[in-house]
DNA sequence: CAGTGGTCTAGACCACACA
DNA sequence: GTGTGGTCTAGACCACTGC
């Protein structure tokens, strides 16, 4: 095979992509213009319509185009970008940054679900749930406290699990399916107990996630996640 | 036409995920189990194996799948879920609430850009850079308070533009395209000064997101949002 | 080397949305 | 009705990777 005189290379979905952000970037397809169809692209690039057609869809799953039946492909003129978030578990978080995870079990119970929890999470008044008090450490210094509620009557088994070792994220995880999560981040002042958890000031800030997840219809857990000082979820795209 | 007697439906792509999807959660294929390969899942479902491949290598995107050539495809032990959030543009935000948006310009200045945006951006020592202090208001409360720096080199134009009724994210997203964005969000304690535009007590906890932007190297703009009290991002997956 | 996923093709039919 | 994107097919070749 002689190296030095290539066929002529096959025009991938990925020089399509780029060929068509080149354009929108140069303003040769300003906001809100309409591109031609994948038929004409397809000719134009010399490939398969497929493979205009993948390159599109997947600018128009990225918030760059807008796509219509029968009225075409436009430029999206404010582009929504999605921007994706890895979620890891917070062992491999702490791991990734060659820090040493431990974590901790701090309290366990099972009780009632208290009303705020029934409703957010629509129970029935005789629910029984179990309440875990979590800490996570990155070199010994607290990462994330957890506070855990797990629907029993949804995992009957968690009644009999050991959480002294292994936390309930990942015991979860892999017992349980789910196939919904609400996830939702926002900024909250340190109440006494997540001050001392957490070695930190009383009201200062802290970064906070509360994850619900449902098996179709029917809650499962919910968590609440609160960072220590000076945590920040990032992402590029 | 008899509708009555449908022909035999074709598998969609979309029904050979929620097949592998059931299986998964059944416990069929368990965490770590490698699934069958492409030729055979095909055979299995009746359908081509470019169908197929749809369906698999979207749930690898969502994380729930493992793929590697010649090993093969593997459930993902560890959902390492992705989450997407929408990030729009902020009057979108405060309009998909019902509510009123409005906005205002604080301040405005041209200035050499200060050490530690240079170090942030990467710029040399002459560089000059604009500086925009914005209010935005849902229903005449402050919603969202915007610290922006435009580097004026990579956005000459930037110098002539009014922003006393546009803001200027809005504004650059019109006239300036961009390859790179890093987004982070953190939780702060609010100084005085945000607290006064904000609203809110000094200290009490802020909602901050931090955006970078650049155009192939060349960084365009650093912008520091920080919202008003209560402020979640939710997204559900 | 051989098995797996990654991609392209050419053609086909369909679903939607606008006129 | 008619034009657009959405999807499926059957087959082909390629690229990576573990043996």
């Amino acid at each position: 095979m002689n190296k030095a005189t290539p066929a002529a290379e096959k025009t991938t979905y990925q020089n399509v992509k780029q060929s068509v952000l080149r354009r929108i970037r140069d303003r040769t397809w300003a906001p809100d213009t309409l591109i031609p169809n994948e038929v004409d692209l397809a000719r134009e690039f010399g490939c398969s319509r497929s493979t205009v057609n993948r390159a599109m869809r997947e600018l128009a799953e990225e918030g760059i185009l807008d796509r219509k039946r029968k009225t075409g492909t436009r430029v999206n003129a404010t582009p929504v970008r999605n921007a994706k978030f890895v979620i890891p578990l917070v062992r491999d978080e702490v791991e990734a940054t060659g820090a040493a995870y431990r974590y901790a079990l701090v309290s366990r119970e099972v009780l009632q679900a208290p009303p705020w929890l029934r409703a957010r999470l629509n129970l029935c008044e005789e629910s029984r749930v179990l309440h875990l008090n979590c800490l996570h450490f990155a070199n010994n210094a607290p990462f994330q406290f957890e506070d855990r509620w797990v629907n029993i009557m949804a995992v009957p088994t968690v009644e009999q699990a050991d959480f002294s070792t292994l936390g309930p994220n990942e015991w979860l995880l892999s017992q349980v399916p789910f196939t919904d999560v609400e996830l939702s981040f926002s900024a909250n002042a340190a109440d006494a107990r997540l001050a001392d958890f957490l070695a930190l000031n009383p009201s200062e800030p802290v970064f906070t996630a509360e994850r619900t997840t449902w098996l179709k219809d029917r809650p499962v857990t919910f968590a609440r996640l609160s960072f220590g000082r000076g945590y920040r979820m990032t992402t590029r795209y």
